[in-house]
DNA sequence: TTTGAAAACGATAATCGTTATCGTTTTTGT
DNA sequence: ACAAAAACGATAACGATTATCGTTTTCAAA
């Protein structure tokens, strides 16, 4: 894909360091190498990603985060610090087409997230 | 627990007709009786049953909706028309342990929505 | 290398769902 | 009946996102 100068600063910003950033979190990030950034041109190009199929959006209420991996995973919300982490292991599961021929319907994607408590977290508490 | 008139009115408009309305739907189904009652009075009173733990909020990418089937149970949504379905069936899934022991953290939800095309939808494009 | 159309941009206004404020009204317990 | 607490309506405020618009940049064809 052919991207701009500003949208290849954006998928920097994600690659680099894959926290699953809000827009803002993008932003100030991004304005690190373009101090004259607009808010609004990240959000573009985000949206333009999103478009594309570069970057994903996993909306967790409210404020959307981004992530430059698109391949099949889950999130992680973590209740405590807020923070996001990638679960790539599988997760089968079964009642899949129970659920389908209960409401008649087709299932095109389920989509899985989890809360809890995250390592660190845990580790402070701990203590 | 106790509820003021107009609580109770808007409980009755989730008991009534169970589609997971949003806050619109209800001020507008909740008009019906009380015509001059506010839209921030349905928020306020929607936040309060959610609190005291009446409904549950599902929420679906910046657009709440409730539900006052507080039970276990999943929520299909309709990516052609946007309705929502109920989802009763058990899905079991295996895998969680080894998504804990990947992170390290301790997975207190697993929360799973479903999207696909609905019954009505699906009858409607096969003609 | 000029040129012109398309794409991208920055600034900022607008939108939308939701929440907060505040002065008034209703409910409740005594 | 009465005071305190709860609920209310109107509306302002909020925060995240999107739209608008005039300007600037890009890039390919001439």
């Amino acid at each position: 894909m052919k991207h701009s100068h500003k949208r290849d600063a954006i998928c920097e910003v994600l690659k680099s360091k894959r926290d699953h950033p809000t827009a803002d979190m993008v932003y100030e990030r991004v304005r690190e190498k373009y101090p004259e950034i607009s808010l609004a041109t990240v959000y573009r190009n985000l949206a333009q990603l999103c478009t594309e199929g570069t970057i994903i959006k996993i909306g967790a209420a409210g404020r959307e985060r981004y992530d430059i991996d698109t391949s099949d995973h889950t999130h992680f919300f973590c209740d405590e610090c807020g923070e996001v982490y990638d679960v790539f292991s599988d997760l089968n599961f079964t009642g899949l087409a129970k659920a389908e021929s209960e409401i008649g319907c087709k299932i095109d994607f389920a989509h899985i997230t989890f809360r809890g408590h995250c390592k660190n977290c845990m580790a402070k508490a701990g203590n």
